[in-house]
DNA sequence: GTGAAAGCGCTAACAT
DNA sequence: ATGTTAGCGCTTTCAC
């Protein structure tokens, strides 16, 4: 049986609410009653439950997260930076993974809702009518997505399309493609048209090459739409795409970047360890996590702020081998 | 304001003990009573307040699952399998990332522990003494790591590596290596072991190349060693280590397998990614996740069953374009 | 089969 | 500055 906030105030001879006090508004406390009461907090090894706090204050201490898909190392890492950010307020996070089902997300994150004080929903699948309502009645911020009068984290994709468009277009390639994600993706649809600018103030062409799932699998279902469409260079959706699209061009014997460019997204550990090692966009996504949880802390602490909650981090463009000139025709 | 238990009666016309025993004991209800129950739990949208309940039984409804790396995909995949096992019970999940903090995860476990009703220990790198004194007053259950008296789920490890000394036996292979993880890993120790057995057994020769992280990085590190010790095969800790040593290998020139052959573990996605496509010994990892879970939930039930809960898992040998036959000196 | 009352561990008024 | 009282939302004796 652990130690109560009873058995703390009978040994340091104190009442309940004296330890209570000292415990959570020190200052308000005389500074010998303080030291008694730690020195029995500290005997006893006691740890306040938080449960029957929260019952009282309304706040868990806890915060829920929901991702697609844990086993894609985007989301593994933008859990890691929620996590860590998290840890340092003294503040426990629920990870629940959708298995990229839109149907079990809603489920899930009203299951969530009830044990936490706010959650953070990472490139939610929903549409933007399910979002608002979760957001009536649980602090939400959004990772990787807008919704309106929802605060939440972005990147800046217009700005990552521009920098691959430029760095390929430097190459001299004129025909670009573009495999992108899920249809239902906010990425999906922004990289699309940061792209679609891009490519109109470079004055070249772009083949958009259908919607794939956001996996190996996808890009290797891809690579060969991409090489009919008759480009020299193509962005994916992300890297994971990027690594099937290299496997399956590799397959069919087509030259990465001798015949065609690949860039990715995301920047994931694998980018590095594929062949060609691969040029990408990286994205922040510890970054996203931390502040994702920073915004919420600050919800939590300021629940009808009008203050703007939203945060925008950039991407970075890494060359690495898979890019190289355009084969003079 | 979410409904509370007493809205619920009032809308029912009964009293909150009849919703209650109406939600957790239906039998022990009259039918009719039981509906106008229900109904009013439908109309109201009425969820129990599980922080309110578990005051009273005992019980929050929530486990926490300790990694060491969730960029780690092997890592990944565990938490994945909890959290879907998790759900199907109503179970919340919380994570917590070491970062291979040793000093962390005793932290992190007593600051979790007081939240949940058990804890999953995946791959702790803490010392048994700890783990025990931590089992002494939570429900845990350990993966990928067996203590005195604790429960658990672990892979095989013995006759995984059987199966990987059996196959490059077969490849006409007599001189191994065998490049360890981290020191503290009892996967690291037991391979060790049964790969000690394998080539006993084979009457082969098995040079042991230290310990290196369990990353691309241990990896890229290992592979002059592996080199220098003259072997024709070797086999990694796990898959990230292969990996990184196939990228080594690549960069000396030299050629897999006609060179060397290599054989990972764990079977992480990446691994049929790699080029050449990897091959390795499969570890069921949802499965672990899984069957950590009911392990758990069993233990829940019957807090001091003595029956044995251990449970082994094995691996499957996954021949993929990394090994091949053996130079003929 | 159902209701009334007590209390889980804690904090927040309200006294003092 | 500290103690007393009440009560968060729920379950569980114990009566009826």
């Amino acid at each position: 049986m652990p130690a109560t906030i009873r058995d703390v105030a009978r040994l340091a001879g104190v009442s309940p609410s004296t330890v209570s006090r000292a415990l959570s508004m020190p200052e308000m406390v005389n500074a010998a009653t303080r030291a008694r009461v730690a020195a029995a907090v500290e005997q006893l090894g006691y740890q306040p439950n938080r449960a029957a706090r929260g019952l009282i204050t309304g706040r868990t201490g806890n915060i829920g997260l929901v991702v697609p898909d844990l086993a894609n190392p985007f989301f593994a890492s933008v859990t890691k930076g929620v996590q860590a950010r998290a840890r340092r307020s003294d503040t426990a996070v629920f990870v629940a993974d959708t298995d990229e089902d839109v149907t079990a997300e809603v489920g899930l994150v009203r299951a969530l809702s009830k044990q936490v004080d706010g959650l953070i929903l990472c490139s939610p699948r929903s549409g933007d009518a399910d979002l608002c309502a979760i957001a009536q009645d649980t602090n939400v911020v959004l990772v990787n997505r807008t919704a309106a009068g929802i605060p939440g984290i972005t990147y800046d994709n217009e700005e990552g399309m521009r920098q691959a468009v430029a760095h390929l277009v430097a190459l001299g390639h004129r025909r670009l493609a573009w495999v992108g994600g899920p249809v239902t993706s906010w990425s999906t649809q922004h990289r699309g048209i940061g792209l679609e600018n891009a490519v109109a103030d470079h004055g070249v062409e772009l083949s958009r090459v259908g919607h794939f799932g956001p996996t190996y699998e996808g890009g290797m279902a891809a690579a060969d739409q991409v090489v009919a469409s008759g480009a020299t260079a193509v962005i994916t959706y992300n890297d994971l795409v990027a690594i099937g699209l290299l496997a399956r061009l590799h397959a069919r014997g087509i030259s990465v970047p001798g015949d065609l460019s690949v860039v990715g997204v995301d920047d994931i550990a694998m980018s590095r360890m594929a062949r060609p090692a691969l040029t990408t966009v990286r994205l922040p996504k510890q970054e996203a996590g931390r502040i994702a949880v920073e915004l919420l802390l600050a919800l939590l602490d300021d629940p009808d702020s009008t203050v703007d909650t939203r945060g925008t981090l950039h991407g970075e463009l890494i060359v690495r081998d898979s890019t190289g000139p355009a084969a003079s025709p």
